[in-house]
DNA sequence: AGTATTATTGAAATCGCTTTTCAATAAGGG
DNA sequence: CCCTTATTGAAAAGCGATTTCAATAATACT
């Protein structure tokens, strides 16, 4: 299943005439076996253990063509921080965001989208994208 | 109008046993004269025109008890800067953000509360705040 | 295959904003 | 009018994101 990534990031590659790297390979299937939301510097930790070589700038500047490619998307929490996730595959969600255990997860309502979409034209507002976070306590906390 | 806020910032101050300061004063009545969304440095620079003796760090450190008392929420819209808003006398609101000429809106749908509450429910979350901002182009761009 | 070109890499430096440190100053209680 | 202690402002430190630069390696072209 992580093949079609694979095949989108080599076209996005030879589209803008750069080139493959054993680096870029290694921090793509990195990425790709991650749970969505990871900071560059966790990822970074994670490829050294594939490849102790790879620095840290060489995995954030792979995730910024992972973001141009459309394989993931960058999203910030308000800690300061920014996160990776998954976008391949993965329609428009928000995020409910457990302020105890830290867990992330994504949801989707689309009688919300649709409401959303009302409110923002009645305001004669053209939105583009939009983020919804909420931070409360989750299930098993 | 403004006097409520001076009065809920003098009973801070004295609840929490800090000090009334010129500086202090200055700064709660720039920051009550300006539109919301200012960012530390955007309001030092407007302190300053009252009292350039003022530095940046009583700012900041001005509009984190500003924060602490209510008077001013703390937002960030994905840019890095902290922007700070008129939260007194204000109800909870999402913002819509232009991406042309950077304006915001603050905006309220009840509706659109319910039915997120409703969601966020369903996925046995129990909410403390949120967060919704709407990226696009306004009426006038 | 060999070579020239040029993107890529990784360490270190830099950037932009936030936050802290510290010595000097000033608020306000006694 | 002191004395204690919060406050101030300049400068430094923190911290994540981003850039620089010399060395390296991927491709195109012989």
């Amino acid at each position: 299943m992580a093949r079609k990534e694979f095949q989108i990031f080599d076209e996005f590659i030879e589209k803008k005439g750069l080139r493959h790297t054993p680096q870029r390979g290694t921090i793509l299937a990195v990425f790709l076996d991650t749970e969505k939301h990871v900071s560059a510097d966790e990822l970074y930790k994670l490829v050294r253990k594939k490849d102790p070589a790879i620095g840290y700038t060489t995995v954030y500047r792979t995730m910024k063509l992972l973001s141009a490619s459309g394989l993931c998307g960058e999203t910030e929490f308000g800690d300061g921080v920014l996160r990776f996730e998954h976008k391949y595959g993965h329609e428009h969600h928000d995020h409910l965001i457990c302020i105890k255990c830290g867990k992330f997860t994504e949801v989707t309502d689309s009688g919300l989208e649709r409401i959303q979409e009302n409110m923002v034209k009645s305001h004669g507002f053209k939105s583009l994208k939009h983020k919804l976070e909420i931070f409360g306590i989750c299930r098993n906390c």
